[in-house]
DNA sequence: ATGCCGTTCGTACTTAGTACGAGTTGCTAT
DNA sequence: ATAGCAACTCGTACTAAGTACGAACGGCAT
């Protein structure tokens, strides 16, 4: 008779509540239809539950969200220890941005949760490590880690921007900006725009390596500086 | 028989509302209690009215909040125009980042507003011209703009987070990641963390001007190489 | 006075988070 | 097998917040 109970159809399509399918399902959502559509209602259906079920696993919507956060960590890739600390950051900032750029939605959450997770921690550790490698002293250290996680953090948040920007309101909202451009009062934003900004070959994104460059470099001058 | 009506009191105390006035109200609110408490509600009752006078100055919470964002732009000191450049970006840099600081809700809404306001426009137009005046090069003006944008952006926000995180929940935070910190775990964040960042003198802040001469530096670099 | 227009606001609908407690399931020890 | 227990699920309902609708109101030009 198990097999004919009230569930039964239930059990074959919801592979049981726990914790990781209720957070791996959480970032699909926040990833395809934004973070706002995110809601608790939103998730239990896609889990195939009601709302009150999750709760079980997962303490409410905010120790839910510092869960989805240290999942994005734990997808950043660490700086490979085999490799020169110029090189092993830049892997790690690369993978940073990538990740971010995956789940746009994170990056204001970030910085904003006051709860760190485990792979947060040994993220930052596995940093700190790379730079006292580096040979940096410890306020070197301090400046080199706040430097480039603001670099990276706020070049993520610009690109979501753009991300969100490009989406299907795409048309109606370019439309409203150009409207409201007169190329009299924004003579160079209009040149900007017209002559560069606007061709198809201009890669916003390609900012990123330019200024995580000019970070190392820096950073790299700064080492030798203290070296010596 | 006016000075009798009903409104007599309200009349004093309610300079009778406007968008300048919501929009002040709303900005004073958000910063005293933070973004989330800033609702209608509670906005209606910082200005003596009831929710729904709002709309008439305000056609929605977005709006709100695109005109909020626009203001703290207006705060945002332009590069100075009788500076050179570098010292003009370092100007508008610098007071960017203080103004975020005393707005420290505002930097996850900066660029995610789709509706950019005059102020927004402006800013960006003297910008450029600065760049501009420094000789680069279009493609170059591009890079500049990303990285100092990235950078003052992405240091603002983790400034924002170490405001919150000094707050009125201080003591329990604290002992909360003393308690999940396994200094065996994290060798480098402990040691990072006793010797340097909880020492007294130690300030996060300096790291804002650090960084920020390394991306000054690495662009004259550029501008000097272009124009050679 | 009269009637119009911009404002104000009472009411109520909707969406979202989640407290409470009842029901259900499946494991474990007998 | 089965009783008992703990873990899980979920129905109901409360609260907070944004805002649609339309009535009421106040000042002003006629």
């Amino acid at each position: 008779m198990s097999d004919a109970r009230q569930d039964g159809a239930q059990d074959a399509r919801r592979p049981r509540l726990s914790r990781e399918r209720v957070l791996a399902v959480a970032m699909e959502l926040a990833d395809r239809d934004g973070i706002e559509a995110l809601t608790i209602r939103a998730l239990a259906e896609h889990l195939g539950t009601k709302p009150m079920s999750l709760y079980h696993h997962v303490a409410g919507k905010e120790v839910l969200l510092d869960g989805m956060v240290d999942i994005v960590f734990s997808e950043i890739e660490k700086p490979p220890t085999d490799l020169g600390w110029r090189e092993a950051l830049r892997v790690r900032c690369r993978s940073a941005r990538e990740v971010l750029g995956r789940h746009p939605w994170s990056v204001p959450l970030l910085e904003s949760r006051h709860h760190p997770g485990p792979e947060l921690l040994a993220h930052h550790e596995s940093v700190l490590s790379t730079l006292d490698r580096a040979g940096m002293p410890l306020p070197l250290m301090a400046h080199a880690y706040a430097v480039l996680d603001s670099f990276v953090y706020g070049f993520a948040m610009q690109e979501a921007n753009l991300a969100v920007q490009r989406g299907d309101e795409d048309a109606e909202l370019a439309g409203e900006i150009a409207a409201a451009f007169d190329p009299d009062a924004y003579p160079m934003m209009t040149r900007f725009a017209m002559e560069h900004a606007m061709r198809p070959d201009f890669d916003f994104g390609d900012s990123f390596d330019y200024g995580l460059d000019l970070l190392l470099d820096g950073l790299a001058r700064a080492v030798e500086r203290a070296g010596a």
